[in-house]
DNA sequence: CATGGCCCCGCTATTTTGGGGGAGTAAGAA
DNA sequence: TTCTTACTCCCCCAAAATAGCGGGGCCATG
């Protein structure tokens, strides 16, 4: 299994190398290794942040930009509801938009195949990769057969480099709530009013109000909602 | 490489069983191949649900469910803000509840070491994956560096089965919300007030009250605080 | 051309939350 | 020891959010 040294050389090169490009330099790699046209990682903020790197041609890009396909692209629409590698083919290309959307990619050089992980990290960030190529349905099967477990595994690591590379996109590391202050948020993220959740926790609803207050000051939150967001975004409960 | 041949027999052996019993079949065959004390798969719902299949003692799981260890897991909360596997060794063991939980785990037969592999799927769907052992530091770098890959490729492969066997757990296609809807959760989640967010999207307070309203039926939510917790959990929203 | 989604606005009444005080115990750290 | 931190309980009152009713217009899909 010569691939598998060779795959594993090129992330650990990346793992050696100072700035970004080595992270384009790296895709291009690994495309050469793979035999594709397209590879491509793109990171997506819910807000309509966009980070990637990968092999399609720069005026593509630019065009996906512009045009805003992100919000029309049904691999990122379809992905985003997923929890597993999707093959282009089982997504929904029905609407219009998407058709049109299609049409240009494959007139830029976007294959007509294509694979794509889903990759998920805490607070709803989401990134993607991808890998494109042109060539029929059954070459196309027997490719994803053969690499489908390297790739999922590329893209968690590619993910991973890309997140050294970017600190800036790590979540930092907070102070912690006391036990009752977790329950109060926990019930409150749950939907619960004062009394409700007081009354879950056997407390007077003063006491509670205690609690949310000082989780409130520590979250630095100017209510109750914003507390809970921040306790949610920042990790400090699960719900 | 016998060691991988052995493990992709195994997932696919899962992949033609029948029922839910082959997950855990799976996850004991799994254990006895890496050889380690124990190996878990724990998946935890947005709502507190949790569902889990591994190789621990009965009671220590019973014991983890009724003492809501949940929510002082430090590698539950850890692995939550993390986007890669995380070795036990680098979470934050340092709260009273953290150590009271761990002191119990290990009398329980959890081992001293650990790796966990956070899984995540749309709408704030999240799983675990741990293996876990009793051995001294040195072995247990030289386990993960040689089985790391293997680990993180199978904590996928693993969270796809349990699906394919609890379809219940697959993520019903929720509505999104409409651009405005998101504009007031994401406002309402960064602590203002409805005033402060109506005047901010320049609509009257009333219209605003529309919009959380339409949220929060679509979300599911009993209250704003609700359902900007769900919007951000959900990853509909980014604060 | 109807249906449904999205966008915008008004009113009143009730419930919930927030801000300001106050006090006491128990456990742990300096 | 003293000091902090977590946990528990109580008052009052103003501000904010919720719940119910009503109205209109725009645009895309079917």
């Amino acid at each position: 299994m010569g691939m598998t040294q060779r795959r594993e050389t090129i992330l650990e090169e990346l793992g050696s190398a100072p700035g970004l490009e080595s992270l384009q330099g790296a895709i291009e790699k690994l495309r050469d290794h793979f035999r594709v046209d397209h590879l491509v990682y793109h990171w997506v903020n819910t807000d309509g942040d966009q980070y990637g790197c990968g092999t399609y041609s720069d005026i593509w890009v630019e065009r996906y930009l512009t045009k805003d396909y992100l919000r029309v692209d049904p691999v990122v629409i379809g992905s985003y509801q997923k929890f597993h590698p999707v093959d282009w083919k089982r997504l929904d290309w029905s609407s219009k938009a998407s058709r049109a959307f299609q049409m240009d990619a494959i007139a830029h050089g976007v294959g007509n195949q294509g694979l794509t992980v889903p990759i998920r990290g805490p607070n709803g960030q989401f990134a993607l990769f991808t890998v494109s190529h042109q060539c029929s349905d059954a070459e196309w099967e027997q490719f994803i057969q053969r690499n489908r477990r390297d790739l999922i595994l590329i893209a968690h690591e590619f993910n991973e480099k890309a997140l050294e590379f970017e600190p800036s996109r790590q979540p930092e590391q907070l102070r912690a709530l006391s036990p009752r202050e977790v329950d109060a948020m926990t019930l409150l993220a749950s939907g619960q009013s004062r009394a409700q959740v007081a009354e879950a926790l056997s407390i007077s609803e003063h006491t509670l109000r205690v609690y949310i207050e000082s989780a409130r000051s520590k979250l630095g939150a100017l209510n109750t909602t914003h507390a809970v967001a921040r306790a949610l975004s920042w990790g400090l409960i699960v719900v």
